[in-house]
DNA sequence: AACACATACCTAATTTTCTTATGTATAAGA
DNA sequence: TCTTATACATAAGAAAATTAGGTATGTGTT
């Protein structure tokens, strides 16, 4: 993910989460989704999505299946049952860190 | 920073915004603050610190002056003026990283 | 036809940033 | 004396990105 290299270590956890709002996405579709979600804030880039995707996939959490459309190949990636619960897990964890960190960067909301 | 390996890369923006917040901290005293603020949370590791405090002194953002207390050394680091001007452009940076991140996680409410 | 650009996959070298594991040294408390 | 806390530091390795390439097809433009 480019553009500020912040927040190294959440590309999984927006991949899991992408799947769990649409059954089925492929790599590109995935890069796409997150240049419209964020209005080209956040890049995906390709060398750091596909490897993503490759490991979760052989940690079990995605399988895929691979489609021909318009003489090009997609491979598309859904949960498994695993990569269901890992992304409910992945989430929450993210939002916890989320708040935590907010109490740094923001300690006299926290304090009182 | 360990416990979740979330985040990797946001370190500096926390560093500095605490300086911000407090004119002079050293470095034991930062992984103190930061497992105050977070109850523990973040535990900031010393191998991460203080590579990130020497690097930030490198770039000029920090000055140094060294203590003597209690016969144990204490190296106080505080922002420079560059430091001040870095440290608000970081953390908003990282606040509107953020931001964006929430569009992702949860889009219904970024779309309607 | 030639060319650029979008679609669609992939990997490898390098860099950044952390974790883990050490090492040094002093002070305080059991 | 031994452990824990305070206080600094570095080095080896792992993790996760960036950067830079590579292959291939479709589409639109000149």
């Amino acid at each position: 993910m480019s553009s500020s290299k912040l927040l190294k270590g959440s590309l999984a956890t927006i991949v899991l989460r992408l799947l769990e709002e649409q059954e089925k996405m492929y790599g590109y579709e995935i890069t796409q989704k997150v240049k419209q979600l964020t209005a080209g804030e956040f890049k995906l880039t390709e060398g750091a999505l596909y490897p993503t995707l490759h490991k979760l996939e052989a940690e079990g959490y995605l399988t895929t299946e691979t489609q021909q459309v318009d003489g090009r190949v997609r491979k598309y990636y859904s949960l498994t049952k695993e990569g269901n619960a890992e992304a409910k897990a992945k989430v929450s964890e993210l939002e916890d860190f989320l708040v935590t960190l907010q109490k740094v960067l923001n300690p006299k909301l926290g304090l009182g």
